[in-house]
DNA sequence: TTTTTATGGTCAC
DNA sequence: TGACCCTAAAAAT
């Protein structure tokens, strides 16, 4: 269930999980039988998060680092398992078990193996991503400039910004009641650093709290206790939080967005 | 029990 | 734009 703040909280668990210890891999599935006897027993040295992509760099009997890219797609997830006897799910494309810990994978879009550069050459690919410290606003605002698609089509792809999902795009865009509509171009700066700069602080938040909460307006010291709905704005709701109207439901983007037709009317 | 849905993405037309 | 890939849980029957 990834958007990018998942995606960085996992580099962050795994590393601190598998860090620095030799991991015993395997393919329940068969479909990574390859990759995982060729890293099987290698040593996981860290991990980092690019937007929705995560790699894994690990240390073997080659001069070289390698790495271990993965995207968990819509429908991918890790199950963290307590004990060795636990028998993995048919569908487990990977585990990954140290002698503290182990990991299952399964449904992931992708699990390959790949040298430094390809990671690189994956990343470069991608947009900024606000939770990355390389994460650039100013690359934000020139790929927004040059779209002419929805502006809630626009924050879902990756080349444009890397790690906003269906969620945080509806309520970015309800938070500053924009018109979805709205060529992406045609926005001014000062919303778009808007849109950044929230984007950054809602996937931090999402990082730390591990589940996406769109509704604080500053950063607690303590997190309060949120159901799922009161923790969003607009997204899955049937609702205006704010004016009552019925919430449209559409396709932008090859997505289901949430949006306010009366509330969501700013097109700059 | 079957069908639908989901926080994602690629490819062909 | 639509077909398709991947999996699991919720919703519908």
């Amino acid at each position: 269930m990834p958007e990018g703040h998942t995606i960085h909280r996992m580099a962050r668990d795994h590393a601190k999980w598998l860090g620095n210890q030799s991991v015993t891999m395997s393919s329940p599935q068969g479909r990574f039988d390859e990759g995982a006897a060729r890293l099987n027993g290698w040593v996981f040295r860290r991990a980092f998060a690019h937007g929705k992509h995560l790699f894994y760099v690990f240390e073997g009997n080659q001069a070289q680092p390698v790495l271990v890219h993965i995207h968990l797609g819509l429908f991918g997830r890790f199950r963290k398992r307590k004990a060795a006897e636990d028998v993995p799910s048919p569908n487990c494309r990977l585990r990954m078990q140290t002698d503290t810990a182990i990991l299952d994978l399964s449904g992931p879009t992708c699990c390959e193996v790949m040298t430094q550069e390809q990671a690189d050459a994956k990343c470069a690919q991608l947009g900024p991503d606000p939770l990355r410290d390389d994460g650039d606003v100013d690359l934000f605002v020139q790929r927004l400039s040059r779209r002419r698609i929805p502006i809630a089509a626009a924050l879902l792809d990756q080349k444009v910004i890397a790690g906003l999902g269906n969620i945080y795009r509806a309520d970015l865009l309800y938070a500053y009641r924009i018109d979805p509509l709205t060529p992406a171009r045609d926005l001014n700066r000062e919303t778009v650093e808007a849109l950044w700069n929230t984007s950054v602080w809602w996937l931090e938040l999402g990082v730390r709290a591990n589940r996406i909460i769109t509704v604080l307006p500053e950063s607690p010291k303590r997190l309060p206790r949120l159901k799922r709905r009161e923790a969003l704005l607009i997204y899955g709701k049937s609702h205006c939080p704010e004016c009552g109207d019925q919430v449209q439901k559409s396709q932008v983007g090859n997505r289901t967005l949430y949006a306010c037709q009366r509330c969501q009317v700013r097109t700059q």
